[in-house]
RNA sequence: GCGGUUAUAGUUCAGUGGCAGAACGCCGCUCUGUGGCAGCGGAUGUCCUGGGUUCGAACCCCAGUAGCCGCCCCA
């Protein structure tokens, strides 16, 4: 398709959800709706987009979905320069750099006249207080000059603001670049917001915000919705994607603790993807402890892959540093081997989480799901804790997948922790959520093209009526009103159309043609043709609407 | 963020320096109130954008943008 350079576009990784292919997103909800009912579950609706500390807290500040693939933006931001500038004046500002009162901000040594825009000031936690950006003219201006920042000036001093804690008058110098920062109690000017890139916080949230848990039930929630992550596009990947998913939490004497819970939402899931008609789908399944377990797994893990990192690719020595559990998920042929010579987290597990394990493969066992253990399986965000599992179908160069080296239809976890880390009650919990493009990808390579010709064709309207001559139309609409609402779908014509453009149209949007002319006005009695079998009937008008219905 | 690849009609695509093409779809006619078949005719283009080379560029060169696929990472 040419793509002129004015046009607008939707933007890269989104995209557009046409008929007919909307039909099967909507058969594939209304069946997830109907076995989520079928287990108890409710629908909750959470905003598309929260507060940034949400997801931050919640899915962990050094994963990378938080630390680079959110979109976050300030809402509500405010930028009094007359002001700044007044309380600059009164603030004692140190040689070569200027300083706001109550705020941080940069400025080259040389010193620079206060009217260029170098900073912008944003409220965000009660201890860091502010943090200033650089604004793009002056980024600009700052990279020009050959002894300042570098290209992620930026971002190093993002982190270096976020990550340290401000004391009064603190000054340092990075590349000639002076940074203050200030104590000070300006009012909250604007809130860090982010669209949602997982649903699992919100929910979690407002299980804490609306005290679900004084009910004392047990809370089954499912969700049906968009969610967005700033990645590169892929096959089976987009920034705004959807996820069918569903938690299960509540207080401990609520029974949110037992295995059985673990068991019911697997045992769930095997039933949705087999009503769903996936074929050849797997459960890969496993434990990765008490948060305390973990901690302590991955630290055993760094020190047994220091011997033996050299020996490894380039990527898993990177990952034995910076994300050591990642490094069991590698798929690199040649590290195999030494891969499955590391320590397996199951035997770094306390006695109470092999006990929960044990317990959901006994029921899994006993209500026939099949699975498989797989001890290398980590999951990527820091609320998982105890159990975790995976739904896979067969990957790439099968072509029953359709999802490319994306073979994950879904995944999900335990997290006992993580309504505490929100600053909640306990409320222990298990979750997942369904890549539902990617389940859409998998049945459509499954199925194939006549399955969705088959859906196109039971989409088919029951009447097409034509009216013959701008004269009819009036009448042709009246018709129509008249046979919808006894329940038939019906398109109209125009009266302009020749007879033979109706019937072409007719049949490609209808079972029956309903012809009304003169005669057909006149006497009441309307000409009816059925296209599969191509009889042509008169039908009194009356009648009309029982006479199609069969 | 990195790599590969692609970009021409509504769609799928052909076109390796010399008039912008095919198939399907669309519109019309053959056929004034009877579709599917057939014949004939027609309309539709920023050849992704910008620059360069050339008498001449959809085509060659440079840069950019976007799609797809993969890597990283992750559901």
């Amino acid at each position: 398709m040419p793509t002129p350079s004015n046009l607008l576009k939707a933007v890269r990784g989104t995209r557009d959800l046409l008929p007919p292919e909307t039909a099967l997103w909507n058969r594939v909800e209304s069946i997830a709706r109907s076995v989520f009912a079928r287990y108890g579950f409710g629908e909750i609706r959470t905003p598309i987009f929260e507060d940034t500390q949400l997801f931050a807290r919640g899915v962990g500040e050094e994963t990378d979905i938080v630390s680079k693939e959110m979109y976050t933006w300030e809402d509500g931001e405010r930028f009094d320069r007359d002001l700044l500038r007044d309380t600059w004046l009164r603030s004692q500002s140190p040689a070569g750099a200027m300083s706001l009162d109550g705020n941080m901000f940069v400025v080259p040594l040389e010193g620079q006249s206060l009217d260029v825009p170098l900073t912008e000031l944003k409220y965000r936690t009660e201890l860091i207080d502010f943090v200033g950006r650089l604004d793009v003219a002056a980024i600009q201006n700052l990279r020009s000059r050959p002894s300042t920042a570098s290209g992620n000036f930026c971002k190093e001093t993002r982190r270096l603001v976020v990550g340290s804690s401000v004391t009064d008058n603190k000054q340092e110098e990075i590349d000639g670049v002076v940074i203050q920062y200030v104590r000070g109690s300006f009012t909250k000017s604007s809130q860090s917001l982010t669209l949602r890139p997982e649903n699992t916080a919100g929910v979690v949230r407002a299980y804490i915000e609306h005290s679900l848990g004084d009910t004392g039930q047990l809370q089954k929630l499912f969700y049906i919705g968009p969610q967005f992550r700033r990645e590169r596009p892929q096959r089976g990947r987009y920034r705004q994607f959807w996820q069918i998913g569903a938690e299960v939490l509540g207080p401990v004497t609520s029974g949110s603790e037992s295995p059985l819970r673990d068991a019911e939402v697997l045992e769930m899931l095997a039933t949705l993807l087999d009503e769903l008609g996936i074929k050849g789908w797997r459960l890969e399944l496993n434990s990765v402890g008490s948060a305390e377990d973990r901690k302590r797994y991955v630290e055993i893990l760094r020190q047994a892959l220091a011997p033996i990192k050299h020996q490894l690719c380039e990527d898993n020595q990177r990952r034995a540093e910076t994300n050591p559990l990642r490094v069991l998920d590698s798929k690199d042929p040649a590290d195999q081997a030494l891969i499955d010579g590391l320590p397996k987290i199951a035997d770094y597990l306390d006695e109470s989480s092999r006990d929960h394990f044990a317990q959901v493969c006994a029921a899994l066992d006993a209500s026939g799901v099949a699975y498989s253990v797989n001890p290398r399986l980590v999951r990527g965000l820091d609320y998982y804790t105890r159990t975790t599992f995976e739904f896979t179908v067969p990957s790439s160069g099968d072509p029953a997948s359709g999802l490319g080296t994306q073979n994950a239809l879904l995944g999900g976890g335990r997290y006992d922790g993580l309504s505490e880390m929100l600053g909640g009650p306990k409320a222990p919990g298990i979750g997942f959520a369904i890549g539902e493009d990617r389940l859409i990808l998998t049945l459509q390579a499954q199925q194939g093209a006549p399955h969705l010709a088959s859906e196109m064709w039971e989409t088919k309207l029951d009447a097409y009526i034509a009216p013959l001559g701008l004269e009819r139309n009036a009448a042709a609409l009246a018709l129509a009103r008249e046979m919808r609402r006894a329940g038939l779908s019906v398109e109209v014509g125009d009266g302009t159309f020749r007879l033979k453009k109706s019937f072409e149209a007719a049949d490609r949007v209808a079972r029956h043609i309903v012809i009304l002319g003169e005669d057909e006005l006149a006497s009441g009695i309307l000409t009816i043709k059925t296209f599969a079998t191509g009889l042509q009937t008169k039908i009194a008008r009356n009648e009309l609407a029982q006479s199609l219905r069969a």
